[in-house]
DNA sequence: TCGAAAAATGACAACGTTGTCATATGCCGG
DNA sequence: CCGGCATATGACAACGTTGTCATTTTTCGA
């Protein structure tokens, strides 16, 4: 029932093969030729099929873009740098959330090569390293974001993530806060174990002694800050500053110190680290880490369909710069 | 070089249709060859090449998703409700921002077409309706989120966006205010009609003149609201109220209450609609009507595949229901 | 005006899978 | 141990496009 490249033929009487080169604008074509084909094609509102066409040029043109959650705000920014890089490029996009489980990213994963996708951006990953490195064995090419794999085909996109969590705490530390907590995101993030990294760093680098008590993990969610920071007030000699691995973490401790009749920063200074829309609403408004969310969308996308395009990563590992955002929170 | 249905019946010395019936589990296979097959499957890690598969089958199993912007905060709700019904009934989700913008919203409807989708949601759509019902006729189908169109292949998910404002209208009427102003949004959106039919329909019922200085439409985000604001407060009389088309010229239209020395509510009450993640968290945090966001994008992408499983729309509307959540702002 | 080279076009196979239909195999009752 | 029937399997075409290579047509110089 849908036009085919053979119906164009047909009625413009010539070879299936020269309405392709029409439609690609390859190979030499008569210009007469071309018009007459040109108007068969708008005359019958002819559409290329580009499932048949992937199946012959082994290409889909599009890219598989797994996050965690595209209600957590930090990854709408990342989609929209990944989509309009790929739409620049003119390659579409395939979205899935994996929720931070490492079984639906895997089910994911397999899914995505199924269907053939060009490439694959992995946001938020949690699988085994193991896993993707299998799948890009298999001549998958991908690009992480906010995760470093040592691979041929994996293109690393990062923060700074240690070096940016230390200068939010050594700012904590200059503007005299000595207790300084850390609360601490999902183990399986490396995100969470480097700028956990950076934050006893910053202590080390200062003097202060590292205290285990004043370390919280939770999850990396309002909730999981506001329990989090109830567990730290709850101790004899409470934090008078707190490090979130996340906006959301630190939104949730500013929760938690107001609703137990602190102020903040005056009793609990605190930062979080992403900047996410709702930090700057915040009351008081957040002081944060700025985390170039949609470049860094932007470019792993881009990096990715260079990368296929010749057939190598180059480079292999990305680096931004996060950039310490002072509101009133800290 | 990957493996393909041949490789496997070949190592299984059986024929290709033979494995594609164990794959697909249909037509009847003996255990024993059953068992043989599935083992040379896992044995070369063979995954089924969903191209060559929609070909023949001629469906893709994919969804396309047209929102204008995810980076808006209505939209992620809503397309995390189509990701999760698509993905229990085993669709892939093609996402693409639009912009609100007609012409790239045509541009990705055919892409969409030539990539063979089995159904398309659309969020946030302005397309001209005749070019979504030539698609329609064309054979696709679609769901439209909060748009309304008739035709025997389309699908509308609604709020009461009229019911909603003016109810959220006469709250404000009952608390005492008689100058109401309306912040408008984009003409072209459907929702914004007939939200300002709500709030005039609020004013007629309670016999308050409509004064069309009270008026005034903007781009619906923060800077849009904030724009607005001000000229409304540079009126003669100004309003004592404001019902905005949504929450982010809502929270726009506070912080020009807010710049120019007013406090919200006493001086100017603030009501915004969508009830995104924000409005908890402004100063002060936002009353506004609640719209079920993830159980429309759900809801849409149901029923659309529903729709396509049985060849036929059926319900053809969907309706749900704002609600007031009475916040600090009015 | 002719021949050779260049340009334009077309026939056919291939991509990897499933649908259709024919054939082979296994099973069961007598 | 055989016929008949159900079950299991396979051969081949088809999906709609592009790649390869052969063939036809045009162009142009002598």
């Amino acid at each position: 029932m849908p036009v085919t490249i053979r119906d164009v033929a047909r009625q413009a009487g010539v070879s299936v093969k020269t309405v392709s080169r029409v439609i690609n604008g390859d190979g030499p074509v008569r210009e007469a030729t071309r018009q007459r084909v040109q108007a068969v094609i708008e005359a019958l509102h002819y559409r290329p099929n580009a499932v048949a066409r992937s199946l012959v040029t082994r290409r889909t043109m599009a890219l598989g873009l797994l996050i965690a959650d595209v209600i957590n705000p930090f990854f709408p920014e990342v989609v929209r740098g990944v989509e309009d890089a790929a739409k620049v490029a003119g390659y579409t996009v395939l979205l899935g959330n994996t929720d931070e489980d490492p079984v639906q990213e895997e089910r994911y994963l397999a899914l995505m090569q199924e269907r053939q996708v060009d490439g694959l951006v992995l946001s938020g990953s949690r699988a085994e390293e193991e896993v993707l490195r299998q799948a890009a064995d298999s001549g998958f090419w991908m690009a992480l974001i906010n995760r470093a794999v040592h691979h041929p085909r994996i293109l690393s996109i990062l923060v700074d993530n240690a070096d940016a969590t230390a200068q939010a705490t050594s700012y904590l530390i200059q503007k005299g806060h000595r207790r300084i907590a850390y609360l601490l995101g999902p183990s399986r993030a490396e995100a969470a174990r480097l700028r956990f990294e950076g934050y006893r760093r910053a202590l080390r680098e200062h003097g202060i002694p590292f205290r285990p008590a004043y370390v919280v993990q939770e999850i990396p969610r309002i909730e999981g800050g506001r329990k989090a920071m109830r567990t730290l007030l709850a101790l004899p000699s409470p934090p008078t500053a707190v490090v979130a691995y996340n906006d959301l973490m630190a939104i949730g401790a500013i929760e938690a110190v107001q609703e137990a009749g602190g102020r903040v920063p005056d009793d609990v200074a605190v930062i979080g680290f992403d900047d996410i829309l709702l930090a700057a609403y915040t009351i008081p408004p957040l002081t944060t880490v700025r985390v170039p969310k949609y470049e860094m969308g932007y470019k792993a996308a881009a990096a990715l369909i260079d990368t296929i395009k010749i057939g190598r990563t180059s480079p292999r590992v990305v680096r931004f710069k996060g950039k310490i955002v002072v509101r009133g929170s800290a």
